[in-house]
DNA sequence: AGCACGCCGACT
DNA sequence: GTCGGCGTGCTC
């Protein structure tokens, strides 16, 4: 008997090996281990041997494991001589040729083997471990049907009488898109179908786990980069036994080994999260669409703020917009401020200072937003609010200071910037840009006596962990919290007052084509969650940008005009969704080699003539990272199918330069 | 991706 | 003479 295999190398080939008609240390690689002393008849080896097991066996010097795709009775007509393998691990498949298939359409998507497809997708333990579901009993009792609003048994009806498989939950926080999407659950559990519930991070399985429990039953699984690969692998056979009829979790869960798929849910669907930072970079939104497609079932996204992509797919009616009614439990919105930062001298402008004041003296919390540190200068006219931008890109230009130099990171174009204003010509061109540092001995100059904490990243592991400071400014200890995005949770706490964002434009400056879509989304979600938990709250946004469209569109709740103009910003510069990027990143620790390798590849590229345009190579924005140099080229097209046989025809042209990684990233959703 | 082989320069 | 640097090529 001949088995194909799969390894995890980025070789598109498959292996050939034989199965000896012995047993092959049967016993070592299995959960229940077989009396070896009473001899195994070779037809019970063969037939034990599933597509879907995992084998080890010898690749050159090493012993390596990899997945059975294929099974032949008769040895496959090659060459070169076909080794044994040395050894079966698994009794049960994990896989079923379906699934294998789910694996290769991976792989051509995103360009890598379909052995790096399958052990990004399944779990790589060995022995089942328990995962602990630690329900509360009594919550399994207690669980009451929460009644709905005519909203949502208005978009429930729509999802469940409506021929079409793909639909978007548009609504804010709080207007129970939950209950939406565990209504719709319910319904396809009840044909005898199964659910994935994705969600963008781990902390929000633990807070729908008890809840779905309560309503559904144990018939739950978990799966997510929390759990050990024994656990995972627990969870992947229940599933794999409908034991579990409903997966939750975070973006791997959208690979879960469901039998018959009826449902996905997407919640949160604009999170960057749902996005693989490693080969391969899959995106669970473009999977869990494709999945749906041929399983024929149905898929949930939702959202307050929804992705320009979903947003431009709703509006061609190719995702069927269900929208929910403002706030559902009754609310009000709070209200939001644009502070215009020009002549102001610190980092807080003196309206938030005296906000701040003001709040305080009341006993109020505060919370200051302040996305990431000061990484690019913004350079700017100072007196008319004018930006440089690339005439080629028309994104954001990066300041280098010590080259004195403006630079467009998707082109490569580069100039030196101008001492006068081509708009409106003043002398008061220059850059700006502070860091926490910066935020952080202002709040201490100016409030010495309130008790404010940092945190971000940085912060977190020398002091206390996120839980523990959030626990003190829920108990009132603390009375300024400033930090990055992970304190977008203490939103919820009722005594908080006032939302500072202290500049908008460090999202907005980015150089990327998202980047008024990333601002827009930040200040949606702080001004959308706020009024719901503080009725007499304020919003307030710094920036040196007022006007510009999706700071002004956001703090308005102008949303559709925001998409709008947003859209026609896009399909000017042919940018996604009107086009598909695929990004090449090159990598090394030299960096004289990885301009060179760039140059390679871009002069293999070109020669494949198709309906795509090449940029760059340019610096990644984020040039350096752990100590390797960055280049990266984007190929924009139209139509993906002929920039994707073309870059692949050149990865497989390019000679490899020792030291040099070369990356691909298809619809990349970060361009740093 | 690993790992070995092999071809050159440097050094006891 | 041989140790070790990394460019090249192969893995069923």
């Amino acid at each position: 008997m001949y088995i194909e295999v799969v390894f995890n190398i980025p070789l598109k080939t498959t292996f050939y090996y034989s199965v000896p008609n012995k047993p092959v240390n049967k016993d070592k690689g299995l959960n229940n281990p077989v009396d070896t002393a009473s001899p195994t008849p070779a037809e019970l080896v063969e037939e034990s041997i599933k597509i879907g097991m995992r084998v080890s066996a010898g690749l050159g010097k090493r012993k390596v494991t990899g997945f059975i795709v294929n099974i032949f009775e008769e040895k496959p007509d090659v060459e070169f001589e076909i080794k044994n393998i040395q050894r079966i691990i698994d009794k049960d498949p994990l896989f079923d040729e379906d699934y294998y298939n789910l694996a290769k359409w991976i792989s051509e998507m995103y360009m890598c083997s379909a052995g790096e497809a399958l052990f990004s997708m399944i779990p790589s333990g060995r022995r089942e471990k328990d995962f602990d579901i630690d329900i509360a009993e009594e919550s399994l009792d207690n669980f009451t049907r929460i009644t709905l609003n005519e909203g949502q048994k208005g978009v429930i009806e729509k999802i469940k009488c409506s021929t079409n498989s793909l639909f978007y939950l548009y609504g804010v926080t709080g207007s129970g898109k939950t209950e939406v999407y565990l209504n719709i659950a319910e319904d396809i559990l009840a044909q005898g179908k199964s659910v994935i519930y994705l969600v963008p991070e781990i902390a929000l399985t633990h807070q729908l786990m008890d809840y779905i429990t309560a309503r559904f039953g144990k018939n739950i699984a978990v799966l997510h980069s929390g759990l050990t690969p024994s656990q995972k692998l627990k969870q992947w056979r229940r599933i794999q036994s409908s034991d579990a009829k409903i997966i939750l979790g975070a973006r791997s869960a959208v690979f879960a080994p469901v039998k018959n798929l009826g449902l996905i849910i997407l919640d949160e669907e604009h999170e960057a999260t749902y996005k693989s930072g490693s080969t391969p970079r899959y995106h669970a939104r473009q999977v869990a669409m494709h999945r749906i497609k041929t399983a024929k079932g149905k898929l949930i996204m939702g959202s307050a703020t929804p992705s320009v992509e979903a947003y431009h797919l709703m509006t061609e009616n190719i995702l069927e917009k269900c929208e929910l009614p403002e706030i559902a439990a009754g609310g009000i919105f709070a209200p939001v401020k644009v502070i215009d930062m020009k002549g102001e001298n610190s980092a807080i402008s003196s309206y938030l200072a005296e906000k701040i004041r003001e709040v305080t003296a009341k006993k109020g919390q505060v919370i200051l937003f302040l996305n990431r540190r000061g990484f690019f200068y913004y350079y700017h006219c100072l007196y008319c609010g004018h930006e440089f931008k690339c005439r080629h890109c028309s994104v954001s230009l990066t300041y280098h200071k010590e080259r004195n130099k403006l630079v467009c990171h998707y082109c490569g174009y580069s100039e030196t910037p101008s001492k006068i204003c081509p708009s409106c010509g003043s002398s008061e061109v220059g850059y700006s840009g502070f860091g926490t540092e910066k935020v952080e001995s202002d709040i201490n100059k100016f409030f010495p006596y309130l008790k404010s904490q940092r945190l971000d990243k940085d912060s977190i592991k020398k002091s206390s962990s996120v839980k523990e400071v959030f626990n003190k400014f829920k108990d009132g200890e603390i009375d300024l919290l400033l930090g990055t995005q992970i304190i977008a949770k203490g939103l919820n706490f009722p005594g908080v007052k006032l939302i500072g964002i202290i500049m908008a434009d460090t999202t907005l400056q980015l150089p990327d084509f998202r980047s008024a879509e990333k601002t827009y989304s930040l200040i949606t979600q702080v001004a959308g969650r706020t009024g719901r938990f503080s009725k007499d709250g304020e919003v307030v946004i710094q920036t040196y940008r007022p006007d510009n469209y999706s700071i002004k569109f956001a703090a308005q709740r102008k949303h559709t005009e925001f998409y709008k103009a947003e859209l026609e910003n896009r399909k000017a510069m042919n940018f996604p969704p009107f086009s598909r990027v695929i990004r090449v990143i090159f990598r090394s620790k030299e960096s004289e080699k990885v301009l060179s390798a760039a140059n390679d590849f871009y002069n293999i590229i070109v020669q494949y003539k198709g309906n795509f345009d090449i940029f760059g190579p340019a610096e990644c924005p984020l040039v350096v990272i752990a100590g390797n140099n960055r280049y990266h080229i984007l190929i924009i097209s139209k139509d993906i199918k002929s920039s994707h046989i073309a870059v692949r025809k050149s990865i497989e042209k390019i000679k490899t330069i020792s030291g040099v990684y070369i990356e691909i990233d298809v619809d990349p959703v970060s361009l740093m």
